[in-house]
RNA sequence: GGACAGGUGGGUGAGUGGUUAAAGCCAACAGACUGUAAAUCUGUCACUCCUUGCGAGUUACGAAGGUUCGAAUCCUUCCCUGUCCA
């Protein structure tokens, strides 16, 4: 292992805040291979590129020499993190939640190093609970000290509900700590709350407490709120390299910098230096540089070109799908058959407002029957063959 | 248990018997402009049907009933949320 102070550097790089540094250096030094934890929710399986801030940070251990837990928080997923409004949350099959873990270790693993990772679920500790041992939990923790919580005050303030199940979670989550020994534990800026909960309960049951250290958040392609899967402002890892190529090229130029920041591995200067060449140029490295790390850089060479080709000149995609269709039949119908339109209503909107092209002539007549053979067309920004059986 | 306030479309939030498929704003979608964006401007933003017309019909304002020619608006019951009191 590398001598601590040369640990510390490498670690504290793209942290928002350690608390408390002394005690993770105090850690280090005692030699030992230490568990570090991150929590993930068993409900949103498709991680998207604000995850990989973190996953990043989880590999850095990793490299190391230390090890990670990716923790699945099936049991605090019935609870849901009491951060966006919808408390209600139905309940998730073993079989779905099984189904995401696997999801997420596809996924997890383009950054983790598997042999390094340790998987875990929480329902492994807190289902064989029994009520006594809730309460017991329960108690160690007051009322005042939940409610302080960023999240618990504004709803608090706000006059909106808050069941008891969400005052759990914390504690739940606190528990995870306890149960795994944790030496560190990550996560956004957002759980810092959760995160500190868990030393305080180590500290009850007789445990060193854990270092917790936060990650920013990265903003989403709107360039307003967190990315998240439910706000629709995310770049999955998943997702082809040419749609993140363009969902990249779509914030922005400001945000830019940020997405740079946390998610390349240039320094401050280096980033400093962009500033001054053109902006769709940068961003265009940007989009490759996050293509590549996700595909490869063939792939992020060829989303490139198709860009320039598809969105800069509107020219048609080369990876059209396509569809039969058997006979002819009104547009407005067949927009809604092949799915480019949800509804005959929408479809006729779209006809109406001109965002329809059939073979490179805009269509604006929803009756107008599609004729026979092979067409091409667009719908907004999405295209389709359409091939109607004679 | 008692007193009071409230539940409206993806989100906010008007509307308190009759051109209200429901204002305004935000988001979203489309068009124009452009350097991909952003900004700006314009339009759209429940569904179905056809003779595609500024056409016809069907649903919709927590739920179910009721009053009325007519209800998001009035009444009853229920569900949910908040505030105060115990």
């Amino acid at each position: 292992m590398l001598p601590v102070s040369e640990q510390l550097t490498y670690l504290k790089k793209g942290f928002v805040e350690i608390i408390r540094e002394e005690d993770l250096a105090e850690r280090l030094k005692l030699g030992r291979p230490l568990r570090i934890k991150a929590g993930f929710d068993p409900t949103a399986p498709d991680l998207h590129v604000g995850h990989t801030v973190l996953l990043r940070k989880m590999k850095h251990f990793q490299d190391l020499g230390h090890t990670v837990i990716f923790l699945i928080g099936d049991m605090t997923g019935l609870i849901g993190d009491p951060t966006g409004r919808n408390i209600t949350r139905p309940p998730m099959t073993r079989e779905q939640i099984n189904q995401n873990a696997e999801t997420y270790k596809s996924q997890v693993f383009k950054i983790l190093d598997p042999a390094k990772t340790e998987l875990r679920f929480n329902s492994e500790w807190l289902e064989p609970m029994k009520f006594e041992d809730l309460i017991r939990l329960s108690a160690k923790y007051t009322v005042a000290r939940i409610l302080e919580r960023d999240e618990f005050a504004k709803r608090l303030k706000e006059g909106t509900a808050i069941s008891m199940h969400e005052l759990l979670y914390p504690l739940a989550q606190g528990y995870d700590s306890v149960a795994l020994k944790c030496d560190v534990e990550l996560g956004g800026t957002d759980q810092k709350f959760n995160l500190l909960v868990g030393r305080e309960l180590q500290r009850d049951f007789g445990q060193p407490p854990q270092i917790v250290a936060t990650v920013p958040l990265l903003v989403g392609t709107d360039g307003v709120d967190k990315m998240s899967k439910s706000k629709g402002n995310y770049i999955g890892i998943t997702e082809p390299p040419k749609v993140m190529f363009r969902k990249v090229m779509g914030i922005r130029d400001e945000l830019m910098w940020r997405y740079w920041e946390l998610l390349t591995d240039l320094s401050l200067p280096e980033i400093g230096a962009l500033k001054s060449r053109e902006p769709m140029e940068v961003k265009k490295e940007l989009a490759g540089r996050i293509v590549a790390d996700f595909h490869s850089a063939a792939d992020a060479k060829q989303a490139e070109e198709d860009f320039a080709r598809e969105v800069q000149q509107g020219a048609e995609p080369s990876d059209m799908d396509e569809v039969i269709l058997s006979g002819p039949n009104r547009l407005a119908q067949v927009l809604v058959s092949v799915k480019l339109a949800s509804s005959r209503s929408e479809a006729e909107r779209l006809i109406k407002a001109g965002a329809v092209e059939i073979n490179g002539e805009r269509s604006t007549n929803p009756v107008s029957p599609l004729p026979a053979g092979n067409n091409t067309a667009r719908v907004g920004k999405k295209w389709l063959r359409i091939t109607v059986k004679a």
